[in-house]
RNA sequence: GCGCCCGUAGCUCAGCUGGAUAGAGCGUCGGCCUCCGAAGCCGAAGGUCGCAGGUUCGAAUCCUGCCGGGCGCACCA
């Protein structure tokens, strides 16, 4: 419809420039906007507005003569130049009733377009590293990748969902020690937990697993281990050098084989917890890209060289360096270490070329607000590779504060004592934490109150959508018991029964659904869709207040129930996307 | 110090990429179940859109500068 009025308008523009010999600019771009309710129509545009100081005319008068050269249109009912020249339109009931027949024709199909026009997009989100479970931080960029994702894909892109996992590097030495040293506490060894190790209770199950499995395999006295290493943190030292000093002394003893075994071991558990974790939270993904396949193969070394030749790269106080700052960066950054090893940049460098060699024509990366200072340096490197910066988009998710009631909850991952996603979703139920953490701008800070995700009251926003279609189900079950048949073909054809204004608003509300899908699309903010959501259910439950829809008329009441129908299909569309379920009954 | 994000009702937030009287929920106050689920509905009170400039027909929205808050600024990942 909108298509058609834009259409319109220009049919009329160009004819009214005929008629009076005006000379328009080479582009105009007609826009037109939802009216919001109050008497300004179902579409308004403002292009007198925007054509009156072009050409010298007032806006007002301008709209008046446009709307003038306005052909007929059968779904049109009234065109109205109002306030400082706003031309609006008022679709005919039978226009807006026909989105009824849409939804019941298209079903589950309902809202989906092909507005990306197949665009290959890859969502790469969460990609937390591996060295334990997931946080309940982690949480909001899986909901809100996942729900990016969804809605993207019902818009007409063709998406792949990855996780990148971070499996190479000082970390996972870090936890593999983590294990080794609570492996051998297990086997009656003891030793102080290095101050910059993993502490986490899981470290303790990886290390059971491990001692299940291998036994005595990885059997060394706590004091060979303990030779010759600086002081820790807790012994007046340096934590890091400690830490540096254990892994080396663990490689040397165990050699290096088994000392891999232990890493791989440690990244496994880990991996597949989070997997698990994830797609018990209904987050699903095309691919699991490791970091270290990416080293193993060449692809960081290829990477540098690319850099090397376009002579992005300079070597200085013996480390490499990528001349970032050429390409808006603030300062230039490392990309392999005076010891030779390449960091954790130039690997990801390498990950996002090689996301670009894929064939994706856009990538979007969903990071936690604490990565934001990747940006420029990511950005940099392609644009050092040529490839225009516009086909990599970052959405940064701010963090989730926890609250119980008024209460903050503490969060901090080396401690131990942070709140799993697991733990979150086994209190709040999946479906509340799903919709909680994408309810709102992802830039935003969210409040998440685990009181209110769990209450089953009126302040809950999840319940207050799903119980819209649990409403409509039940409504289908008292009508069973009361031995009513809907005449579904009926209450099509009897649609203009449904003239009440709280009808109308609701048509309207579902006629939406379409744009406030391809707007949360578009924007990259499925928060839009919840929104919507929320004010479609409000549309419902305040019809359902005011109207009766089992009335003896069997031509209105099969309308009715053919309109709340159409209302139950677009809200479990909706909560679809957003992975929350659409209950029958609560 | 530099960079990114955020300041909208008492609280938590929308505001659709500049439009016509700034909207929800919670909370407060007052109403609605002999009627399809009250997990609901109706009404009232509550705002200088952080502050100051600028851009234009028009600014919560765009630009600049301040003020306040969060988060980053490693040859860690």
């Amino acid at each position: 419809m909108k298509e058609e009025l834009v259409d319109l308008l220009s049919q009329a523009l160009q004819s009214l420039a005929d008629a009076e010999s005006l000379s328009l600019p080479d582009r105009i771009d007609i826009q037109l906007e939802r009216g919001r309710g109050s008497g300004h129509g179902d579409y308004a545009s403002n292009l007198a507005m925007r054509l009156a100081p072009v050409l010298r005319q007032n806006p007002r008068e301008l709209a008046t003569r446009l709307v003038a050269h306005l052909p007929v249109h059968a779904h049109i009912d009234q065109v109205e130049v109002a306030g400082p020249g706003f031309i609006n339109f008022f679709l005919t009931q039978d226009a807006a009733n026909a989105v009824i027949a849409r939804i019941h024709r298209e079903g589950r199909e309902f809202g989906r377009s092909h507005y990306g026009r197949g665009q290959r997009v890859i969502v790469e989100f969460v990609s937390a590293n591996p060295t334990g479970p997931l946080h309940v931080g982690h949480g909001r960029g899986a909901a809100f990748g996942a729900a990016l994702a969804d809605v993207l894909e019902a818009t007409g892109h063709a998406v792949h969902r990855e996780y990148y996992i971070n499996d190479a590097g000082r970390q996972m030495h870090i936890l593999a020690v983590s294990v080794l040293i609570r492996y051998l506490e297990h086997r009656g060894e003891t030793m102080a937990f290095p101050a910059n190790g993993y502490r986490g209770d899981y470290i303790h199950g990886i290390a059971r697993d491990l001692e299940a499995e291998a036994g005595e395999r990885y059997r060394i006295t706590a004091a060979d281990l303990a030779a010759g290493l600086p002081a820790d943190a807790h012994a007046g030292g340096d934590k890091e050098a400690y830490i540096d000093a254990l892994i080396e002394r663990a490689r040397a003893l165990l050699g290096e084989s088994r000392y891999e075994e232990i890493l791989e071991a440690a990244v496994t558990a880990i991996t597949g917890d989070i997997a698990e974790d994830l797609a018990a939270f209904g987050v699903r993904y095309d691919r699991w890209f490791s970091e270290r396949a990416l080293v193993r193969t060449g692809a960081v070394e290829q990477a540098l060289e690319q850099l090397q030749a376009a002579g992005a790269l300079y070597d200085a106080e013996g480390a490499r360096w990528f001349r970032s700052t050429d390409y808006g960066d603030d300062k230039d950054r490392v990309v392999r270490r005076a010891d030779g090893q390449t960091t954790y940049f130039a690997s990801d460098i390498a990950y996002h070329l090689n996301k670009f060699e894929r064939g994706f024509e856009q990538a979007i990366d969903v990071f936690g607000a604490d990565h934001h200072g990747y940006m420029a340096r990511v950005r940099a490197s392609l644009e050092a590779f040529g490839h225009a910066t516009d086909r990599l988009t970052f959405r940064l998710v701010q963090f989730a504060i926890l609250y119980r009631g008024s209460e903050r909850l503490p969060m901090s991952t080396r401690a131990g004592e942070f709140v799993t996603l697991r733990a979150l979703r086994e209190e709040v139920g999946n479906d509340a934490a799903r919709f909680f953490y994408v309810m709102r701008r992802p830039e935003q800070h969210l409040d998440f109150d685990l009181e209110l995700a769990k209450s089953q009251s009126n302040d809950n926003p999840v319940y207050y959508i799903q119980y819209a279609h649990a409403r409509v189900c039940s409504v289908r079950r008292q009508m069973r018991e009361r031995g009513i048949e809907h005449d579904h073909d009926n209450g099509l054809a009897s649609v203009s029964r449904l003239d009440a204004d709280h009808e109308q608003a609701l048509i309207q509300s579902l006629g939406r659904y379409p744009e406030a899908l391809e707007s949360a699309a578009g924007n990259h903010e499925p928060h839009q869709l919840a929104a919507y959501l929320r004010d479609l259910a409000g549309a419902f439950h305040t019809y359902y207040n005011a109207h009766t829809f089992l009335v003896d008329d069997p031509d209105l009441r099969d309308a009715r129930l053919t309109l709340i129908e159409a209302v139950r299909q677009v809200v479990r569309n909706g909560l679809d996307l957003l992975g929350v379920s659409a209950p029958d009954r609560m």
